[in-house]
RNA sequence: GGCGCCGUGGCCGAGUGGUUAGGCAGCGGCCUGCAAAGCCGCGUACACCGGUUCGACUCCGGUCGGCGCCUCCA
């Protein structure tokens, strides 16, 4: 199996099964319902988990929290910690309802800080960090390779609002002091405080798969600073950290990046009870996942229509797929995920077994349950073959049109008047 | 301005130095009482300009255009 990693530019292999492989994949900073974009990593994190396993890997996910950052406190004065448990309960409920399972791991920041703060300690001790009336700084200058992941060099960023307390504008803070208007903090040898923003991927990483791990995953917006600077606190202190880099393609809504500051947003809420789960998962495997992806209305029907499609073949006789069938289809997941190449080779496919096992790993395989139609519709379409065998086809059609109403489609089976109810589209 | 990604037929979207991607939509046909679903057939696309080559959509250079990041952002 073959990966793009950001870091070589390059699809960089993995190593033989069983690996171990660790997998990082950044999650959200809890203060707002989540929407369709920021699913994109989730999804494929537990898609390359999904796929993995099935090819024998020992495979750890770990999809962190973070429920500290200044965005929380923006958004709920006072009431921070609020707001961060009721937005973790939203992410976690919406991404379950993707009917993918849960990841390994789903650490919370707020419930890591004692090792935020050894973690901080030693970037002090070893000279990479310093403390300044209660804030601690990342020193960029101590750490020669800062900009290689996003090819940044460090002259080219472009100084922001100049922060006195900081030796060099680049640097960023690890620990802040304790504002009036922040209503939650922790103790620590600086002071009352809480983390900066990019520490607690750090230290999650860490605690959970160790020193050295396979990929660490997220959306390509977070490549500077987020993970540049992750990189920077971890290979400070000598560990290894990710070695594949696989950062996903941002989510466009009419041309723009979907974001909440754009406000031009919805909510993987409103998509999964607008077009189904299947349709987004389907939405997700069109497009490759390290390229953008355009989330509109002509985009989401297509989506729409292949599920249906998959779900006409599931509903069909199932005819046997030649022997290289699942070879060709694991082949297009083998290199870099190429998910629509694995959806081409999918739709050949009449086989239900094959196919089932294929829309397994995106957690697909509902396509195949087929809805069992009320009593009342079942009436209606008896009393519609019962007019048909008697030719009375202007009834036979009102009662049609009545079934389509009522959210059903009848087909006709070839041949003996049987018929066939299927949810309408 | 700096770093990076990308430009494929009406739309989405793989891929390859010379051979059918696939899906959606559309058109024609078969099937059907009519439909739906299905099946069969139909579109000679690769931004532009140069170069390399026997041959480039695919490699190289340039131009134009789009997008992301440059310490809020999955």
């Amino acid at each position: 199996m073959r990966l793009y990693s950001t870091l070589s530019h390059r699809k960089e292999e993995l190593p033989p099964p069983p690996g171990p492989v660790g997998m990082y994949v950044c999650g959200p900073t809890v203060y707002a319902r989540a929407h369709v974009g920021n699913a994109r990593p989730f999804v494929l994190g537990m898609w390359l988990r999904s796929w993995l396993r099935s090819q024998g890997y020992d495979v750890t996910l770990v999809h962190n929290i973070t429920d500290i950052n200044d965005k929380i406190y923006e958004a709920a004065p006072g009431a921070s910690a609020p707001l961060a448990e009721r937005a973790t309960r939203w992410y976690l409920e919406d991404t379950a309802d993707l009917g993918l399972g849960m990841p390994d791991h789903v650490p919370k920041a707020s419930e890591l800080v004692p090792q935020i703060v050894a973690f901080i300690e030693q970037l002090v001790e070893r000279g990479h960090a310093y403390a300044v009336e209660g804030d601690v700084y990342f020193r960029v200058a101590s750490y020669p390779e800062y900009g290689r992941l996003s090819g940044q060099r460090p002259d080219d960023v472009e100084e922001q609002e100049p922060n006195p307390l900081k030796e060099d504008p680049r640097d960023f803070a690890l620990w802040k002091a304790n504002k009036p208007d922040e209503d939650t903090w922790w103790d620590s040898p600086w002071g009352r405080g809480r983390p900066g923003w990019h520490i607690e991927c750090s230290v999650m990483a860490e605690e959970l798969l160790g020193p050295a791990f396979e990929i660490h995953g997220g959306g390509l917006d977070l490549v500077f600073p987020h993970h540049e600077n992750e990189v920077a606190q971890s290979r400070a202190l000598g560990r290894e950290f990710a070695r594949i880099w696989a950062h996903n393609g941002i989510l466009r809504f009419t041309g723009e990046k979907m974001s909440k500051s754009l406000g031009n947003v919805t909510t993987l809420r409103e998509a999964i009870d607008e077009y189904g789960r299947e349709t987004v998962l389907v939405f997700f495997l069109t497009g490759h996942w390290s390229k953008p992806i355009d989330f509109s209305e002509e985009t989401v029907r297509a989506a729409q229509a292949r599920a249906e499609r998959f779900r006409d073949v599931l509903r069909a006789a199932s005819e046997p797929a030649p022997p290289d069938a699942w070879q060709r289809f694991a082949a297009a997941l083998d290199d870099d995920f190429n998910t629509p190449q694995a959806l081409a080779v999918m739709h050949e496919w009449r086989d239900h077994d094959l196919l089932l096992r294929a829309l397994g790993v995106f957690g697909l395989a509902a396509l195949a349950a087929e809805a069992e139609a009320p009593e009342e519709i079942r009436a209606l379409a008896e009393q519609r073959a019962a007019a048909r065998d008697r030719r009375d086809f202007g009834e036979a059609d009102r009662l049609r049109e009545e079934i389509e109403s009522r959210g059903w489609t009848v087909r006709d089976v070839a041949g003996d008047g049987g018929f066939q109810l299927v949810p309408r589209a």
